[in-house]
DNA sequence: TCTCTTGTTGTACGACTGTATAGCAGTGCA
DNA sequence: TGCACTGCTATACAGTCGTACAACAAGAGA
């Protein structure tokens, strides 16, 4: 009889290796949460031994750091997707923004459990810390984008971009925490409601601190700052 | 020579030690995060021996839920005696409570780190989740009252207290995270301005899905629910 | 078909974890 | 002063963890 010899494993590329042992990580940081923070346990995961994460990352923190990236970067391309639509008005986009941001696969509580190891590893390590500047800086970038359409709209006041969207995501970053820790406390369609009464007030130029101070236009110099 | 024999251990209730024992966790807990729960560290940090943890509490678990309860009833009764000065109008209240909010104790970055461990912990465990529902019931309920007494104010239009509640206290812990993780994204006066801002556009009856639609006078029945 | 590269395994290491338990010793009461 | 209660310590246990390293073997190129 022929033997016939299964391969004890598979080699694969490092660049399909390391996507691989990304997506273990995320699928265990998911579903144990921070016990899921476990060479062995991504390795069980991805199907492999625990000493190939060492191999192709130099630690497990820059495994994490990797999925960190990942997952916050897929996240907002994934929002942002419903929000592009054409034909829609600056407003309804940012409505679409919403929506997306408390459907049910945001409101996972697996995924909360993961955004708490991001977070709580950022004060320990310089590789997380980096990639969180980066991730809510795109974050608040497409926020920005968002609102800065409102400006062609008929009737708005000018506002601050800028502090506008660091009020905005506080906003959405709130209600999902606490959505994902007891769905009890509000429906997603009354998160949903609460933020477009915020780009309502906006709008109606209710919020006094965001509001742009015109400038009186003979003194076209630049003075953004009143200190040197 | 009289031998001065220096006792090894000093005996206490166990109300007071329990007490120690909640202060030195949470002490741990600030220092080293989530590395700081465990028993022998808390137990060096409170000068006693690890095992005597497991004679005061079921478990570690069941003294981190204390920690929890102690810790968030602490900082809301500190955040509160700021807005309760008497002769303040019901706004300057707010103000002082978003002052409060963000003042350097709070947004020390070992207290996020605090709270992220007890935010983790709360989908594993059913102490945890029970402290975390109370906590925040009564987080939400000191807003609530705060809220309501705008209802006194010379044209404040009448608004649902519970989800203006839950919309301030989601911007609030937005901002207290942002503010937590990265200080340098904005200045603590900036997150108070933007609160401010939300309150000065809840005033204005700028929040649409707030507002409460007024009743018609001929039907006083109590129908606050339309289902049985 | 053979060889070589290198992706991968398995194990060993030292350090850490929570908790159970046996016995020591501080301290109030008689 | 001495006893008794019990708060407390110290140790042991069976796990866990991340990482290092030597040896193995998959699979491509010759």
């Amino acid at each position: 009889m022929a033997r016939e010899h299964t391969p004890r494993f598979r080699r694969a590329p490092p660049t399909v290796r390391r996507e691989a042992l990304i997506e273990a990580a995320l699928a265990c940081l998911r579903k144990h949460g921070p016990e899921g923070l476990s060479a062995r346990r991504i390795g069980a995961e991805a199907g492999v031994s625990p000493g190939l994460i060492n191999h192709h990352y130099p630690s497990i923190t820059a495994l994490i750091a990797a999925a960190y990236e990942s997952l916050a970067m897929s996240l907002l391309r994934s929002i942002q997707q419903h929000a592009r639509e054409p034909g829609l008005s600056p407003r309804e986009r940012l409505q679409r923004f919403y929506q997306a941001s408390f459907a049910p696969a945001l409101l996972d509580p697996g995924l909360f459990n993961t955004w708490l190891v991001f977070w709580s590893m950022i004060s320990h390590d310089a590789g997380m810390r980096t990639v969180h500047d980066r991730t809510y800086a795109a974050y608040r970038a497409a926020l920005e984008s968002l609102l800065g359409e409102l400006h062609g709209t008929e009737g708005v006041p000018r506002f601050r971009l800028r502090p506008a969207a660091i009020a905005l995501s506080a906003l959405l970053d709130g209600l999902w925490i606490e959505a994902s820790i007891n769905p009890r406390t509000f429906e997603p369609a009354d998160a949903v409601a609460l933020c477009s009464d915020w780009t309502h007030a906006l709008c109606s130029g209710a919020f006094p601190s965001l509001l742009v101070t015109r400038r009186p236009r003979r003194r076209p110099g630049r003075r953004r700052r009143s200190h040197p």
